[in-house]
DNA sequence: ACAGTTGTGAACATTTTGTTACAATCGAAA
DNA sequence: TTTCGATTGTAACAAAATGTTCACAACTGT
């Protein structure tokens, strides 16, 4: 059972999109404004986010980010009536996957829908606690231990820790940890993720017998297993 | 880095587009017609497949359709200036990720481009595993083995040996390893391309019963079983 | 104003990459 | 078959790129 969620506060729009979802065997949970929609997406599990922009509460952008702010990746439709390219362009940047301007052909709309379910099916799921090898991170409290040992991570550090810990056993680029660490796109001219990386080093691997990280010269590094 | 392959004929669009995307520090390869499209999207491996729909020798659906059948699941963005809604549809069941309709302005095309790449990103945590032979070389964690036992290699061997199993069988000329590894055009005077391929042979055939590096004299180098 | 955190720059170490010189090999012509 | 020029292989070396570490500056929240 595919289910999605569907933020509109129009009743016509809701009755159409929903009952053409439902013709297509998608179950759809609507919800009328934007309080209504957050809550129901931090509690149930959904393949997609439908979003209209302007809904009553909150708007369809601010859901939008605090939802991802969570920790929620379940890919986001966002609708709307206003179709200029900076609309478009914010809601891709609030954290938004595809963007429809109304008024759109529902055939569109549906191809739409499956392709972005079809693409988040081939993701995992979320996990709270982060293992590799020794280590454990919990995302919850945001303690991390070794051996249980408990490790004091800055929140910086810990990030870091939690991208090498998402990509284990797979190198790591620096620009790959520049755009997703530190969102910028040209990582600079310091050598500021040698620095995070030597920080780490020091508190998860240093006095312990086998070290997780590992410099792959020319490449970037990799969370690895001796 | 990012590399993006784009398949498109209209040198305008072309120009606009790739120096748009380097500007934004993708790496850009561009196809002028489906047959060459098809060629660097299965020997080289992209995040995305940008590609109009109408290009030469080959329409840009079935293109993409059979990419999709050779089980390449690279994100693909279609282009085209046909917009109705069946167009798209045809698009999107061709196995398209998205779709957008010419003209469009730069700053939405890249923020697609963008969403694109962010999400393969999530998606693509499958191992993904080049083999030869006894010969196998992992391309997220760049662990190299033969008979499983393990090769170190550095970021330029890997690259080569990559362009090796991507073209196993096929003979290499040393202008196309130039243009593809060291991107230049006339490889200079140096013998380069032979001290590197000595330095593969020397770790990845040197002590194992057959060799698979041969050369073609007067041709270029065969990833061959003897 | 302080302690902890985050970011910078520079010196230094290490590894890789590219160059060169020369040896070995190949294949065509004598 | 032998010879010879062109091509390819190898080793040593130099140059460049990359990575590590340290000391310290800037920022942050209390």
């Amino acid at each position: 059972m595919i289910k999605i969620l569907l933020i509109e506060d129009e009743p016509k729009t809701v009755q159409s999109l929903k009952q053409g979802l439902e013709e297509n065997h998608y179950t759809v949970d609507v919800a009328y404004d934007g309080l209504m929609g957050k809550q129901l997406a931090t509690r149930t599990a959904y393949q997609l986010i439908i979003s209209d922009i302007i809904i009553p509460g909150m708007n369809g952008l601010e859901l939008c980010k605090s939802l991802r702010a969570e920790g929620i990746q379940t890919p986001i439709l966002m609708l709307t009536a206003l179709s200029t390219t900076d609309d478009k362009l914010v809601g891709f940047e609030a954290g938004a996957d595809d963007y429809l301007a109304k008024p759109f052909d529902f055939k569109e709309f549906l191809a739409r829908v499956k392709a972005l379910i079809k693409r988040s099916n081939q993701t995992l799921i979320e996990a709270q606690v982060l293992k590799f090898a020794d280590l454990e991170l919990d995302l919850t409290s945001k303690i991390v231990t070794r051996s249980g040992q408990k490790i004091n991570l800055t929140a910086k550090e810990f990030q870091l820790m939690e991208y090498f810990l998402r990509n284990q056993e797979k190198v790591i680029s620096k620009a790959e940890i520049a755009e997703n660490i530190w969102e910028v796109e040209d990582e600079g001219s310091s050598n500021l993720i040698e620095v995070y990386v030597n920080y780490l080093r020091k508190k998860v691997d240093k006095g312990f017998p086998s070290k997780l990280i590992h410099t792959q010269f020319g490449m970037g590094y990799i969370l690895r297993q001796e």
